[in-house]
DNA sequence: CGGGTATCGTCAGTGCACCAACGAATTCGA
DNA sequence: TCGAATTCGTTGGTGCACTGACGATACCCG
């Protein structure tokens, strides 16, 4: 019997907030839109002309996964992909007229929901909350990267 | 062009923030294992003998997916599952002595691996981190399901 | 110019996470 | 006591997320 807390453990309790933050985005913004396809339709507002790949990169989704919220965007007809003329590899992407229409209304929603989400800390906390999971989440990211050898498996 | 700064949603940053941790628990804890398994195991480890929708609200996961999370480690052998001869709608769950020795093993590394996971944060930050991120989910789980008298916890 | 290498997107496979609907077992109520 | 309601686990559907392998395209260098 040497069970552990679960609630010391980040891994845990970003997983149930992850999974709160669903339920509420859900209940308060959209139903068909989810948050990752918002994300990817903010970048390609941000920067339209955008290749999968990098599109994927700004908002850390990886090839395959970005192919495949570019597909529902797609077949809901709120992103345009088209071969680009230079480099065949690619496509490019961009905003159709109706999902720049959705990006606007989802926009004010979702501040309404960060403001219900959020609302069990003080200002002063919630720039602490984003610091915090910001510097975490940065941190283990260059972990990936550097071209230093991780731990070996033992 | 009215983007938006996703490093101001909290929805986003957990969504970061787990990836980064998934990353990292395969790296430094285990390819197999994997973190919602280890935290169904550990529930198993601290009460024995559970049914699968209890120790699904233990670790938070709901009945469709801790049925697939049972059914990976029962194909592991690291956990057992039993009709309740009480109550034959019911399967109770306990871990395997295989199961107990991974739990030991997988103990051990997690918490080495949130260490450095958290190495970017002081103590009193990491303190800080875990109140910010628990008390926000659990709001967030609370407006699910409305003040519910709660009952024994033990 | 041409062959090796790198990059882009796709596909297949695994796993987590939700909902809705269903059958089987149990419990509640008239 | 017997039918209705509830509860448990399962199934099917959708969506996110990663890895590894693959074909097509582009690039680099000899």
């Amino acid at each position: 019997m040497a069970a552990v807390d679960l609630t010391t453990h980040p891994g845990h309790l970003a997983r149930r907030l992850q999974q709160a933050h669903y339920l509420l985005w859900n209940a308060m913004v959209s139903e068909e839109i989810t948050s990752p396809q918002f994300a990817v339709l903010n970048a390609l507002v941000a920067e339209p002309g955008l290749d999968q790949r990098t599109a994927g990169e700004r908002v850390g989704l990886d090839r395959s996964t970005i192919a495949e919220v570019i597909s529902r965007l797609g077949r809901r007809g709120l992103v345009d992909k088209v071969r680009d003329p230079q480099d065949g590899r690619r496509f490019l992407l961009r905003p159709t007229e109706e999902g720049l229409r959705t990006h606007r209304k989802l926009t004010v929603r979702t501040a309404r929901m960060n403001q219900v989400f959020l609302a069990p800390l003080s200002a002063a906390e919630q720039t602490m909350f984003f610091d915090l999971i910001r510097r975490v989440a940065d941190a283990a990211e260059g972990l990936r990267n550097p071209a230093e050898p991780l731990v070996a498996q033992g």
